[in-house]
RNA sequence: GCCCUGAUAGCUCAACUGGCAGAGCGUCCGCCUCGUAAGCGGAAGGUUGGGGGUUCGAGGCCCCUUCAGGGCUCCA
């Protein structure tokens, strides 16, 4: 158990004064003025901060604070002297965290304006006081800090962060958001009010778990932990084509593929400071005696890779990229949503090594047009905002404008006026779903503090160790979340008497053909054939229903092309087409239909058909 | 994690205040061989999520539990 952190012996004073005579070893630098102090009707507080985990410096100070506020009001003093008095505990802190609790304390109440006095630490000091002798003028107080999960200090962190949002124009205007006017921009609002105040009224389902589960692609999976999905054939094959293609787009760009462990060991000395940063609950897997937990994204793995690797500034940026399949994040159970919010989820992750802040702004910037031709691939609509720490804001205003004006419209700005986070700006690209809550998908970060945390360096001109800039990209965002944001358009489009459909590259069946009755069969098998062989993803109705059942089952699965081929088409040598999106019906040749779709697959990834080509062959995985 | 709601055939859902567990779809068998969103007939299919309790009797009431959805919170 970790208890005791520090002790207090507070003293309701007449007078306190105080002379430092001389340094001991561990003396802090004071200036001359200093080392003397008097105050009169003083809360003298003697402190000893006791040899503990220097996680808890913000916790232990802060609680410190309020205890000796409570007593300070209790009491009516006027003025506080902090006194550093080792003698109140036989097992003291190391030197240099004692005296940074002392200041933080310090800082704190000065903060709330009260006036502080600080004597100083490590020094022989003569002193003298008068102790008011009410019943309440001589306390002693211990601050115990209880052991903290291994979670969530950053958030608590957060909860006290001053934020404020702007809207940015492609023309470089920066509105505070509360004047602006949005009437043009609904999804910027829709958006913005997600962010802002987040609770609405909603009590229904979001659209997407039934579309996922009657399309037999993503399914609950009761036998798991909550947030953990089963994922059928289709959910799988559209799964493994958005993966590829993000990597496809990332590889390209320049990024080294690399693979890391999904677990890492809790008493690891790097990791745990920096779990410290991370609000997250995490999965914990025991191996003999000791304690891993899942990873949440692939910064461990690349972390420690790039801290062993020995790099130039010739090398840089470098980028280390991996599909964490999976990630891992122990979400609150009230907080999981179908496809949206999982605890087993996978997340393509890369992480940038810049030499200076010109280069991770060039490369921050090539990121986030990756972000954008992502989000087109897919065809989703998405708003962009971006977060900043206010200094450094204020000397990259041109940065934000620039983004506005690639994506061509206003955008979100948030701005903290201190940094609790590791990051000094990020952007994030965000989609409304059916039920108006926001999720972000592409997002980019720049890192200030891990390269030094994790001892990555690499060597400048002059031969001496540096540590980088970092940026955290995830170009896609979460692949599953990908999905749910597809689900969610295709459904607000149907709403609008639009027919759903999957972008044409991401179709499981590409062309359904359907013999008009079994005389055609063997016609109907030439064309499967063709097609095969023109890799597109083809299949056949062989069952024994009605033309009007097989139509109906085709448009029920989203397929963007069907073809019925009869007498007439045999006889002709080609194929009547039914169009998804239009509708419409349309008679071509073979060749002329492989190549209308062979022009909607261009530039992505292809897999071949993940089921039984004839329908006859195919089970049913749910219903 | 807390609070609310829910779980009945493979799927979607019925079953009045506690009184014989049902339909449609799907599956299987047979008929039909069909021109653009459901052809016809028949059969099989259930420890009503799991465990305990109250009752002559529980799908429906009580307790526990698992999972789901929503709200709070949270979202690196």
């Amino acid at each position: 158990m970790r208890g005791v952190i520090m002790k207090l012996l507070i003293l309701h004073t007449d007078y306190i004064e105080f002379i430092a005579k001389q340094k001991t070893k561990i003396a802090e630098d004071v200036p001359e003025e200093k080392r003397h102090g008097r105050a009169e009707e003083a809360l003298a507080v003697f402190i000893a901060v006791e040899k503990e985990d220097e996680k808890a410096k913000d916790k232990i100070a802060e609680k410190a604070t309020e205890e000796i506020l409570d007593i300070y009001s209790k009491v009516k003093a006027q003025r506080i002297v902090l006194y550093p008095y080792a003698h109140l505990s036989s097992s003291l802190s190391k030197p240099d965290f004692a005296i940074a609790v002392i200041r933080l304390i310090g800082n704190k109440l000065k903060e709330r304006d009260y006036e502080v006095i600080k004597a100083p630490f490590g020094w022989y000091k003569a002193f003298e006081l008068r102790c008011k002798g009410h019943p309440m003028s001589e306390l002693s107080r211990e601050i115990r800090v209880e052991e903290e999960k291994k979670e969530n200090r950053a958030l608590k962190a957060e909860q006290g962060l001053k934020k404020s949002w702007y809207v940015l124009t492609p023309e470089g205007d920066n509105i505070p958001a509360e004047e602006f006017d949005f009437t043009e921009y609904e999804s910027l609002k829709i958006f913005y009010e997600y962010e802002t105040s987040g609770t609405r009224i909603m009590n229904k389902e979001p659209p997407h778990i039934r579309l996922m589960k009657d399309l037999e692609l993503v399914d609950h999976e009761p036998a798991s932990d909550q947030g953990n999905l089963r994922w059928y054939p289709k959910g799988t094959f559209i799964k493994r084509l958005l993966e590829e293609h993000v990597s496809n787009i990332v590889r390209d760009y320049g990024a080294m593929e690399v693979e890391t462990p999904i677990m890492y060991d809790y008493a690891h000395e790097k990791l745990s400071s920096y779990l410290n940063r991370f609000p997250a609950r995490q999965y914990v897997v025991k191996s003999d005696d000791r304690e891993y937990f899942l990873r949440f994204a692939a910064c461990f793995g690349q972390y420690l890779m790039m801290h062993d690797m020995t790099i130039s500034y010739r090398h840089l940026p470098l980028r280390l990229y991996e599909l964490t399949h999976y990630s891992f994040r122990r979400e609150q159970s009230g907080e999981l949503a179908g496809l949206k919010r999982l605890r087993t989820f996978t997340m393509p992750d890369m992480h940038t090594l810049c030499r200076d802040m010109v280069q991770a702004r060039d490369e921050f910037l090539r990121q986030y047009r990756l972000s954008m031709r992502w989000m087109e691939d897919i065809s989703i609509d998405y708003d962009v905002a971006i977060r900043f720490v206010r200094e450094f804001y204020d000397e990259n205003r041109d940065f934000a404008v620039e983004m506005a004006k690639l994506v061509g419209k206003p955008i979100l700005v948030e701005i903290w006026e201190e940094r609790f986070f590791y990051f000094v700006m990020k952007f994030e690209f965000s989609i409304n779903d059916a039920l108006n809550k926001a999720a972000t998908l592409s997002t980019v970060q720049i890192d200030v503090e891990n390269t030094e945390r994790f001892d990555i360096n690499y060597v400048d001109e002059k031969g001496e160790g540096e540590h980088p800039l970092l940026l955290h990209a995830s170009i896609s965002g979460g692949i599953d979340r990908n999905l749910y944001a597809i689900l969610e358009t295709e459904y607000l489009k149907s709403l609008r008497g639009e027919k759903p459909s999957f972008p044409i590259w991401l179709s499981p069946t590409q062309l359904r053909i359907i013999p008009v009755s079994e005389k055609n069969m063997s016609y109907a098998e030439d064309i499967l054939e063709f097609f095969r062989e023109k890799k597109v993803r083809v299949d056949i109705d062989d069952e024994g229903d009605t033309l009007g059942k097989k139509i109906r089952k085709g448009e029920k699965e989203w397929i963007p092309y069907i073809a019925v081929v009869g007498a007439k088409e045999e006889e002709n040598r080609n194929i009547t087409v039914r169009l998804r999106k239009s509708g419409e019906q349309i008679t071509l040749s073979g060749e002329e239909l492989a190549e209308l779709i062979e022009g909607e697959n261009e530039n992505k990834p292809f897999m071949n058909i993940p089921l039984p080509e004839r329908l006859s062959m195919r089970p049913k995985f749910r219903g």
